[in-house]
DNA sequence: CCCGGGCTAACCCGAATGTGGTATGTTGGT
DNA sequence: ACCAACATACCACATTCGGGTTAGCCCGGG
């Protein structure tokens, strides 16, 4: 999946909680040709924030991480960057657990007792574009198979609740249905221009600046 | 899984309908310590009523059998011997049938080209209780699990969606997050005009024609 | 070896949007 | 009668966005 130049390192962002384990995979990568801890983080938020901009080509993440679950944090990982190659790291061979990450986009799923070499041909194989598993990983995804699965998935609305004025509402869910300012003022029988009066009010009291971002609001994201 | 003596080899059972390949296969087994070939079958209906009485420690099958395909000849060997492992062999790294024969209760899965040495040890592995796969296989898997997490879960990422390369997948999520052009260019490392670029091309794809109606799609309203 | 898809990038132009200021009329409460 | 809040409306200016076009680079499949 990746194309470098064979002597650059594999650069590598860690996410793990443990200030121990984090220093000692470091030092494993950075000691190891071939490989370069680019950057380690100790919670999810931060993982977030860093890895995309910094761009390293695999992370390798602890699945039990303080505050945002590791599973969390890959999809939302996933969500801006799905071709980078996440490798999981757990200490349970937990089915719940290594579906969740799996769906979430995890490319690769490791115990952590796995020695060091077999943890660093793992990381070459999935920056290869390969799905590196434990045995007992492997495992766990054919019990997975023969057992027929169903996927619990949950939604719901948060309400998003500000000052508005009815008028104002009615704007602002012309405006989250896409309509162009011209076409609201036809709907609501009203001025184009009293339309981008009504919006400047909206955007103030929403604290925002774009349309989008009032979208986002008013839709509870 | 098998409790056997260390000194008995592991009885492999073969299905396969190319004589040669079959032959093949014995020898490698008989030839090699630590297993025997108990029995080689020529299609699935000599194997269904062949192996339940012979009772081999791990069955290698060939997903492309004549007449009963090897993920039906796996289902029914599964409902009278729910415990023997099943070992696949393919040529193609096919994900429709990794899936079905998988879902069949298949243990392991091999691609043909696996060297000797590799496929005895998958036996070995197998026999031992675990769920060998080729990298590729594994890759398949992962996939699997990639993709259906967004089709059950179509409320946050509708089929139009899917249709966007990675790349766009990114720029759109960037843009269903408030962010302008150039922020987004920011984000991503590149230049404003590529994200107008790949904007475009998200558009004509999701059939709009403004970034309001193209963070709806995104969001599935 | 060529072709197509994907990612990158640039230029032009017009339309839509964001932000500032200003103004009128209406309505409900004090 | 007065004020505050709301809805309405217009002007001006800057920025952002949408669409058309072209093009280089890399990679994988035929």
């Amino acid at each position: 999946m990746n194309r470098r130049s064979v002597n650059k390192p594999i650069e590598v962002a860690l996410v793990e909680d443990d200030p121990n384990l984090r220093a000692n995979l470091a030092a494993m990568l950075n000691g190891s040709t071939g490989f370069k801890c680019q950057a380690a983080y100790a919670d999810g938020m931060a993982a977030l924030s860093g890895i995309p901009s910094h761009r390293p080509d695999v992370v390798l993440m602890d699945i039990n991480l303080p505050g945002m679950l590791g599973t969390e944090c890959v999809r939302r990982l996933k969500d801006v960057a799905p071709n980078l190659p996440v490798l999981m790291l757990t200490v349970y061979d937990d089915s719940e657990q290594i579906f969740k990450s799996l769906m979430a986009g995890a490319t690769g799923y490791l115990l952590k007792r796995t020695p060091r070499d077999k943890l660093l041909e793992a990381i070459r194989e999935v920056d290869a574009g390969g799905a590196p598993m434990s045995r007992q990983i492997a495992r766990r995804v054919v019990e997975f198979f023969q057992k027929v699965n169903e996927l619990p998935s949950d939604r719901q609305k948060p309400a998003v609740v500000v000052s508005l004025t009815d008028r104002e509402k009615e704007v602002l869910a012309a405006l989250a249905k896409g309509y162009a300012y011209k076409e609201i003022a036809g709907q609501l029988n009203i001025s184009f221009e009293t339309v981008r009066t009504h919006l400047r009010t909206i955007y103030e009291k929403l604290h925002v600046h774009s349309r989008t971002e009032a979208v986002l609001k008013y839709l509870g994201h």
